[in-house]
DNA sequence: TCGGCATATGCATAAAAACAGATATACTGA
DNA sequence: TCAGTATATCTGTTTTTATGCATATGCCGA
């Protein structure tokens, strides 16, 4: 794994607006972040996998939703890394916006 | 100033290589870095400038060479990011064979 | 088993980034 | 002013990445 990867996949505005969600959320569904990012599903998808992909994010199967996490297992540098950027992202004003969608949305799906 | 460029500034193996050096020296040149790096003379440079445009680097001209730091005015998340970058950066073997070339590099040029 | 919802992927295109090589600019010392 | 060294930029090309739309897959409840 190149020690590139990680700013690779954070170098998109869509995916760090995503991965703060994630991270205050803990675990979010694509569908939830297709309301909150007001993207397609298959965009949403595209940069989830991206992410999943450079071992930033996991994800698990729960029904017919598929939820997705921060890594745990990243290491120290890379954690460090992800901290920052979640941090870099939280006070700007489409990350409000974000939150906001999300804390409006109508049915969002029980996990467990 | 968006929040994904620094990302994408670091977001290739050559500048993580050369951001590692610039942080052991403080200040280097281009000259050096080619030899460190062994790469072509435009290819550095316009590495350099691409970190340069993000404000990750300054440079200064010292006669006719020109020196670039990292940029000292970062903010604070910034700066979290280039330090677990350049930790990410420092065990690789790669970089220890750049670290030994710029070490037997004849002829540096001296800086003041 | 079927219809419907959630998610992922295939394919063609578009946009962005990196590259090599040539050339321009900047500075130095003679 | 000129030759030489150091660095930056231009141009055309290739490679990589993102996108939209269509379609496939996976799971659920009836």
């Amino acid at each position: 794994m190149k020690n590139t990867e990680i700013f690779q996949a954070l170098s998109q505005e869509l995916r760090l607006r995503a991965l703060l969600l994630i991270s205050r959320e803990g675990e979010i569904c694509v569908c939830e972040l297709m309301h909150a990012l007001q993207a397609e599903q298959p965009k949403i998808s595209r940069h989830l996998t991206a992410m999943k992909n450079t071992n930033l994010l996991t994800a698990r199967r729960q029904a017919q939703w598929v939820y997705y996490t921060i890594n745990r297992e990243l290491e120290p540098w890379q954690k460090r890394v992800v901290k920052a950027a979640i941090e870099g992202a939280r006070c700007t004003p489409i990350a409000l916006e974000d939150h906001e969608r999300l804390a409006t949305m109508k049915n969002r799906p029980v996990m467990c």
